[in-house]
DNA sequence: CTCAAATTGTTGACTAGGAAACTAAATGGC
DNA sequence: GCCATTTAGTTTCCTAGTCAACAATTTGAG
């Protein structure tokens, strides 16, 4: 800061704007998922798993960034859920693999829709072109800084 | 979703990106401040006391989006930490109003010189016009949805 | 081969926040 | 003026993460 000058104001950074919108977006997600007895972290595992059927615990804290504890806890709940649960690993005793249950299967459409909903609900306000923008721009500095891990927060 | 459809990909909302994105910028800013020991919620508190002087917990909640008990306890860690003071308020007993400390008073301009950096380095890989239109598009978000507070996570 | 190093997942201690119950004080309807 | 209601802040309990120590197993250097 220049000598006689004002420390910069919180409005003045994009990081400001961009978290208080995404604190927005991403507390009505949760309170939408909520009503289906699920989190955002819940979500977005049940998500990935839908397409590979079956996932290591550490493979999947990589991909969502998350801590392997995290993904431990994150692992027990779903179980005691009934939405997922862990096989053992034939060819290595100490990994395991997570796979989605039946009722998660069927449960997954159902949250996408929400997610879609809750998208569409923030995001309609803008123009068809500024929605283009703004994720081309996301995508840009996401990809110039190699943020390739699904975000939980 | 349609029958016979694929439920919505993770990477189709547009939350999803901003979550990612905004993560990693505030993830990286609060490594940046931790070395000054404070959180992030500690130096939203401290910049906004840092232009009013004094302000009651309660209109901090507000400006903050958290919770009174939230403010409650970071402000027993900035009391804690010798960066603010709390003050009785004479008019109402139930009352009190939190103050900056003069650590604090010259902590913030170092703090915002850290988000002035932390800002830099995700945006500054946008041309200048792609960082007026992104903070363009969440301004735009941001007033449709009437989001006025100083978001914290 | 063997044993040190690396890897997988779990656990426990800790942190920061929300929700709701709570205390103390102020307000206001009558 | 009194008491019910409201308001300000605190506290307790809960949740969901991190980090670091750990046990079990695999790997690989020699």
């Amino acid at each position: 800061m220049p000598p006689g000058d004002t420390p910069s104001d919180l409005h003045a950074h994009l990081g400001y704007w961009l978290r208080m919108v995404s604190n927005a977006v991403s507390q009505s997600f949760a309170r939408a998922v909520e009503a289906r007895g699920v989190t955002v972290a819940e979500w977005v595992l049940l998500r990935v798993l839908y397409d590979v059927e079956r996932l290591a615990p550490s493979v999947l804290a990589e991909r969502m960034g998350m801590t392997k504890g995290a993904i431990s806890k994150l692992a027990d709940r779903l179980v005691e859920k009934g939405l997922v649960r862990r096989e053992a690993n034939l060819e290595d005793r100490r990994g395991q693999t997570l796979a989605l249950e039946p009722a998660a299967r069927s449960l997954v459409p159902l949250l996408a829709e929400l997610a879609d909903r809750n998208d569409a609900a923030f995001f309609n306000g803008l123009l068809p072109n500024e929605r283009a923008q703004l994720k081309g721009l996301l995508h840009k500095i996401a990809s110039k800084h190699e943020l390739n891990t699904a975000p939980i927060d």
